[in-house]
DNA sequence: TGACTTCATCGGTATTTACCGATAAAGTCT
DNA sequence: AGACTTTATCGGTAAATACCGATGAAGTCA
């Protein structure tokens, strides 16, 4: 019944790595993160006042980036603050940094090698 | 037919980033990118071998990195040879990193502020 | 040429995702 | 308390995704 969703070589590593990439993955969300980013605190309905989707559309995309650890929730009355977890956006951006790194003495490198910030 | 993909906030900047994102998406794909990260380049065949999905399966989940951006795809004699595109990775790891930035000027950002590389 | 290897593509099915409207839950305010 | 605001959740549908096996296309090698 897992052999549809296993993959072998899982060295156990980043277990939710994938799931946040998947997060980040649509427009939508995307774009609610773009949000998040440029203020410090944004409730639902500024949010939604951004897209010609539904509320509930908007909510639901709001907590899959919570349920992935890319923003906080926080109650405020009436209303629900988000707020972007910058750090861990940044650990998911140094994520795939590291992955930019080309393995140790290949020298075949040369279309890559000159970028590395 | 578009008000259900649209999303009205849309500045026209980065029309492939959630693109990438999400390719990078799933555990799959991450795997792949992962394992193209370790060495220079792969054929399918090895790649395959890391994973206990049909070929089929494998070859088109690389051809969606691909479309992606993220990898380069050379023929070789009878195969073909992946290559992770390093410097597409590093600009999406960038471009996250944009967004770990927090507003200027807000003085609120007490929880986030000391991280920032 | 024909047998063989390697990979991509096709056709199909099952699962997941995205979305909506309606409604519930939580809070405010009079 | 009741009216109102704000957001989450439920139930459902349509579309997209993930996967497979089978087949096709491209290349090698005898």
């Amino acid at each position: 019944m897992n052999s549809k969703q296993s993959f072998c070589c899982a060295t156990g590593d980043d277990p939710t790595f994938a799931e946040q990439l998947k997060a980040l993955g649509h427009p939508v969300r995307l774009k609610l993160v773009q949000q998040l980013a440029e203020r410090q605190t944004h409730c639902c309905g500024e949010l939604c006042a951004c897209f010609d989707h539904s509320q509930s559309t908007i909510s639901q995309h709001l907590s899959m980036l919570v349920n992935a650890g890319l923003v906080r929730a926080e109650r405020q009355g009436n209303r629900m603050l988000y707020e972007l977890e910058r750090q861990a956006v940044a650990s998911v951006s140094a994520a795939l940094e590291q992955l930019t790194i080309p393995p140790e003495g290949t020298g075949l490198d040369g279309a890559n090698a000159d970028r590395k910030r």
